[in-house]
RNA sequence: GGGUGCUUAGCUCAGCUGGUUUAGAGCGCAUCCUUGACAGGGAUGAGGUCACCUGUUCGAAUCAGGUAGCACCCACCA
């Protein structure tokens, strides 16, 4: 009798495996003689928590190394963390604030010293989630973006990157987070519907009391505005704060309804500030009024308009969004707040013609969503991208690199040809700190070295003119640090050390790596950088192939999100189903590319699906061996699912080449639970309480072998609790390592005699079912014709038949169906019920005729068969053949039942 | 405003360079099944004018053009 339970429980196995494997070190790779296998981990947020886009993204990644792995190369997955500045230094300012602690009063040094901590408290956990999920990474190779050699890899590219002249500082206008006072990509600001107010303000022209010629140029089209106090232009802008850092006024100069504008001067308004009208193409005519305040400061386009037109710059607000000492009014006053202020004072004075509803787009911040982004000059590091995106662009283009789905291939295109120069500094402390070194000066300009060392700084500053006895002390190493992107660009070659030791034996071997598993939404952030950077750096590809996931949502399509609480927890979801069943309720709904709708019933499904193994491997643990005769039955089947099996090995293979994954798990689900468990197994199934012969048993575990290895990747636990139970194991095997079966050449004819024997099986069935008949009373099976199928002893064990009559008579009295073109019944002495048996028939003779007039259609038509491939022509005669064939054996059935 | 992709059974999706018996899968659904692996199961079955229009072709879910709807990405309309 058997021990093992009825149903299978993930819990208490999954954890001993897990450390089996890790004791064992069979994530370890070093490199030798097989051919490399490599995936870097894109690494997660160090103090974040697992979410359902890291289970897909990394379940796919160990399915992929594992499947390497079993086909024998050498599978390296390197894991690890990353500091994401931003959301770090959040957190930890947060922290900090919930302690009475503000950020401003510690120094660099203390702050750094909480947020070691915070990485050190929570750091970490995220790499233990994945151990539950069954990810098998080098775990001996974990990397963080800010330990030692991931740090100097990072300041030397800096430092590489300056003396090549890429790198650059300049005064730009840059996407100013008020809240966390820093710059930000234009990568990190997402953009917002937001219901607003379009504000018409009045801009009196300068000395401008009467215009002579006004009802001509009413005429051509002007549109001019007059009130007592004289004439005025309207300007139209929702952001009428930034009025006091207005420094031109600008129209379209093909403009009809502005022309009386032209080469005038305008006063703004409570400022009384007077500025020119200046003309540019870039103003819409169509927009509001055509006249647009020019507030290079604080607007990127005006700041484009002003460079052009020599404007002067205003810069109004401080770093924290307060009002600045430049500006003539409101100083010191939050931004948001002197908006409404200074709405109100327009109004008073009446400068305000109109106010309409207004929904415009505004960009917020990615890491703190409540603060607007502020457009700011300042002086920032760049980096120029042209170089790099001429050097990535081709290999993508051109399929070395390829791209799943190949969609994105486009939009990397699109990207790359429109490149902006990178703005690569931020004001944080948490991240790399920027290896400038800036030099005292007399008229506040900007002197700086930049250097790995303060020492190799300060020996460079004294070779410039005028700092030959300048004193480290002097030297002011640069506040900002860099964008996290800067240090995650480099990841598939600082894992391997490759910046700090170029050309070094991992280096060679591991690289370029083979797959990349992550998400298109940081297909510029970080796929692309890292493409430029690995041929900037090693001259070479970093990965062969990127493999892009859809995002995860929920079963209704909505993104999954924290305020919906519609995303699973998923410590909690391998809690209920274990990793097993998470990892293929993930992979089930999961094709490339689409984003994947998840469902918790996918979870149970594959749940389920682990229960089917379990309980088919207790089934065939359960039998007792004899020395006995194999039954004709079972050599049969035997031989038969050897050719499923080659079959599907070799669609699996195939899919697994094109990374379709789910179609790879659809076949292999199938394979197990139809072909092996409901087909296989049943016809090899001895009696109750009788035994097997020892042929087929071996055989039946041989397949449970392979079948275990072919899941394994998918399902790691479960195939390798039940593939050491299948056999006797040496402590340290595992099938882990095990090879994956290579697909043999499957037997065609074998296959399709198969599928007709299970037609007639289901046929069978079917009738039992009609007629109301047990399964296991034993039935007879007349063939109208010949079977000519090697199967029979199959039909008959699993339809239950005691006899299978070939060339029978057609018998009135028999249930028939059709497989094929061939006519099959089953007698059923006066059990018959004769109207529905003509009924049915009927049926399916209508199918036939119209089928068969469909055919003869097509045949009629000349052009076809003079046209169309011969082997088409061909089917289509073997069509009508058959189908006229049915016609009449049907008939004649109709005919006798008729006849009655 | 530009770009990319999508629209096939109730749901999620396959269907690769047009012809493989008037379209397939998984889930769901319906009906039946109580003792011999599994109800987290078994068997049987229902369910689609392939979004729409026009064309190319002997032949279109598949190719081309257009229409509608959806999704995502990019962009400086104050």
């Amino acid at each position: 009798m058997n021990k093992l339970a009825p149903t299978y429980d993930p819990k208490a196995v999954e954890d001993k495996w897990y450390q089996y494997w890790e004791q064992h070190e069979l994530f370890k790779s070093t490199p030798d003689e097989r051919e490399p296998y490599t995936i870097v981990i894109p690494p997660p947020n160090v103090t974040g928590v697992l979410h359902m886009g890291h289970m897909l993204n990394n379940t796919i990644q160990d399915i992929l190394v594992r499947r390497a792995r079993m086909e024998g190369k050498n599978a390296l997955w390197v894991p690890g963390t990353d500091h994401a500045s931003i959301a770090t230094e959040a957190k930890v300012v947060k922290r900090l604030a919930e302690q009475g602690i503000r950020k401003r009063d510690l120094t660099r040094d203390e702050f750094l010293k909480h947020a070691w901590d915070w990485t050190h408290e929570h750091g970490g956990i995220i790499l233990q989630q994945l151990r539950k999920l069954g990810a098998s990474c080098d775990w001996s190779r974990t990397a963080f973006t800010m330990d030692e050699k991931r740090s100097q890899s990072v300041l030397k590219v800096f430092v590489d990157l300056y003396n090549k002249g890429y790198i650059y500082r300049g005064l730009r206008m840059v996407n100013w987070d008020p809240k966390a006072q820093t710059a930000l990509s234009n990568e990190e600001v997402i953009y917002r519907e937001e219901k607003s107010h379009l504000f018409h303000l009045k801009y009196y022209v300068e000395g401008l009391t009467e215009l002579e010629n006004e009802a001509e140029l009413r005429e051509q089209g002007n549109v001019i505005h007059r009130d007592e106090r004289g004439y005025y232009a309207v300007v139209a802008t929702t952001r009428p704060e930034t009025i006091m850092g207005d420094t031109a006024m600008c129209v379209n100069p093909k403009d009809p309804k502005n022309q009386w504008l032209r080469g005038r001067k305008v006063i703004v308004p409570l400022v009384g500030r007077v500025i020119d009208v200046i003309e540019d193409h870039y103003v819409d005519i169509e927009f509001g009024t055509g006249c647009l305040k020019v507030t290079p400061a604080h607007d990127t386009n005006d700041y484009m308009l002003g460079k052009t037109h020599n404007l002067e710059t205003i810069d109004i607000f401080n770093a924290d969004g307060t009002i600045s000492a430049e500006s003539p009014l409101y100083v010191g006053m939050d931004r948001n707040d002197c908006r409404k202020q200074i709405v109100e004072d327009l109004k008073a004075a009446g400068l305000i013609e109109k106010i309409e509803d207004y929904d415009n787009k505004v960009g917020y911040s990615e890491r703190n969503p409540d603060t607007a982004i502020e457009p700011r000059l300042c002086m920032q590091w760049f980096l120029k991208l042209k170089h790099f995106a001429e050097m990535a662009l081709p290999p993508v283009m051109n399929d070395e690199l390829k791209f799943y789905p190949p969609k994105y291939k486009s939009t990397y295109k699109v990207w790359l040809e429109g490149i902006q120069d990178w703005c690569i500094s931020r004001q944080l402390w948490w991240g790399h700190r920027i290896p400038a070194y800036f030099l005292p000066t007399d008229d506040g300009s900007e002197a700086y070295v930049v250097a790995l060392t303060e020492a190799e700084a300060l020996e460079k500053a004294r070779q410039l003119p005028g700092y030959e006895n300048i004193e480290a002390s002097q030297l002011r190493h640069d506040e900002d640090a860099l964008d996290t992107w800067f240090s995650s660009w480099l990841w598939p070659i600082s894992l391997f050390d490759g910046i700090n030791n170029p050309g070094n034996a991992e280096m060679k071997y591991y690289y370029p790596t083979s797959d990349l598993v992550t998400g298109p939404d940081i297909i510029f952030f970080w796929v692309a950088r890292m493409i430029m950077a690995g041929y900037e750096y090693v001259g070479d590809m970093p990965f062969r192939n990127v493999y892009f996931t859809g995002i995860v949502r929920d079963k209704l399509g909505r993104k999954m999100s924290k305020s919906l609480g519609n995303s699973p927890d998923p410590l909690k979801l391998i809690e209920d189903y274990g990793a097993d069943g998470v990892r293929m309720g993930m992979m089930l709904s999961a094709p490339a590319g689409n984003d994947i709708l998840f469902d918790e019933a996918l979870c149970e499904q594959g749940r389920n699906f682990n229960n089917k193994i379990w309980n088919a491997f207790r089934l065939v643990k359960g039998w007792e061996v004899a020395d006995i005769e194999q039954p004709e039955h079972s050599r049969l089947a035997v031989k038969w699912f050897q050719s499923v099996l080659d079959a599907t090995l070799a669609e699996v293979k195939d899919h697994f080449t094109k990374f379709r994954l789910n179609d790879a798990l659809m076949s292999v689900y199938r394979l197990f639970w139809e072909e092996f468990s409901a087909w296989y197994l049943e016809i090899v199934k001895p009696a109750y309480q009788h035994p097997i012969d020892r042929a087929t048993l071996d055989a039946t575990l041989g397949f449970f072998d392979s079948l275990l290895r072919l899941i394994h990747p998918f399902m790691p636990f479960i195939s390798e609790e039940l593939w050491q139970h299948l056999a006797e194991r040496q402590d340290g095997e595992s099938i882990m390592v095990a090879r994956i079966p290579e697909p043999g050449e499957a037997d065609r004819t074998l296959l399709a005699q198969m599928q007709q024997a299970k037609d007639i099986i289901s046929g069978v069935r079917s009738i039992r079912k009609a007629k109301n008949i047990g399964n296991r009373e034993a039935l007879q099976l007349h063939v109208m014709g010949s079977l000519d199928n090697p199967l029979t002893g199959i039909i008959t064990k699993v339809a239950c038949l005691d006899g299978i009559t070939e060339n029978a008579e057609k018998d009135p009295t028999a249930a028939s169906f059709l497989v094929g073109t061939l006519e099959l019944a089953v007698p059923l002495g006066n059990n018959i019920d004769v109207a529905a048996e003509i009924e049915k028939l009927e049926g399916e003779l209508k199918y036939a005729q119209g089928f068969l007039a469909g055919v003869e259609k097509k045949l009629a038509n000349e052009r076809f068969v003079a046209n169309a491939p011969e082997a088409v022509v061909a089917m289509e005669r073997k069509k009508k053949a058959d189908a006229e064939s049915k016609i009449a054996s049907l008939t004649a059935t109709l005919a006798a039942l008729k006849g009655q």
